[in-house]
DNA sequence: GTGTTTGCAAACTTTTTGCATGAGC
DNA sequence: GCTCATGCAAAAAGTTTGCAAACAC
């Protein structure tokens, strides 16, 4: 059991006030619904999932970009249709996906296969020879589910 | 140089016949502008790389879901937007990404860091754990490129 | 009370669908 | 000639923007 992983309901109140923004009904309502999620939504699951009274999806939208910028959320997989969010791994801990190519559903994978000398290595050949400095990186395994398969 | 990297353009005339489908000109000019790119394009893109006269982007649509049920594309990142298609690998070789944070801007990378051992394992594991059948995997490293690390 | 945020309406972008005309085989 | 494919128009789905009213601090 890991207590040690940050909590976005406790890391908000302080990423806003920090630029006079406020903490407001929509916002909680929207990082409530999020921290219950153990795959990456879009808005539209966000929104559903709020119980009424719900705020408009607009405000979710808004929202959604404004964790985003606070570093909260990270913006996933969209392989089917539209934008899917994930809050950022100081929440979720590292981990990766599996994504069915019959229904387009994604699965979390806990943990990281990769050895962090193969990442290290990769790191480096990539900043010298691209001039591209990786900040994170993200393994997704493609297939079919359970049902998918049948 | 390799010569053994099979050619989409002389895979999908046989593939149209075998289910009785056409070759048309729409279909043949989506094809050549998807081969001249070297990074996952966009339905947009790949209209306004084809010089007129140009089939309607409607048509371009519907070459590109033909194509990925043919098993020649394949949807990837769409993580700024509109959906990004790439030729599947047995027309590109495997390779990984590198997508900038700033920009999104997609660069490919040659080649898989992964050792074929390390994905054995863990294909093996997902298998058994959560009866997941993985067929491709994709690795993204996220970062800055040289123009928005500036 | 002040300035930020919300809801609503509307615009915009991306993708899909219906149908009559045109073109491969 | 028989179908399949295309173009055009329009609908649908997803996302963004403007502005007056409402709320957090």
């Amino acid at each position: 059991m890991r207590t040690h992983r940050a909590s976005p309901r406790t890391a908000l109140p302080h990423l806003l006030a920090r630029e006079g923004l406020r903490l407001t009904r929509p916002r909680r309502a929207v990082l409530d619904a999020l921290a219950e999620s153990r795959e990456p939504v879009t808005v539209v699951e966000i929104h559903a999932r709020i119980d009424p009274p719900r705020p408009n999806i607009v405000s979710v939208y808004r929202t959604m970009h404004l964790l985003t910028r606070l570093g909260l959320l990270r913006v996933t997989d969209s392989t089917h249709g539209s934008q899917r969010y994930e809050l950022t791994e100081q929440f979720t801990g590292h981990h990766h996906h599996l994504i069915c190519r019959g229904c387009g559903r994604i699965e979390d994978l806990e943990g990281c296969v990769l050895a962090d000398e193969v990442l290290t290595r990769l790191t480096r050949f990539v900043r010298q020879s691209r001039r591209f400095q990786v900040t994170e990186h993200e393994l997704r395994l493609f297939g079919r589910c359970q049902r998918c398969a049948a």
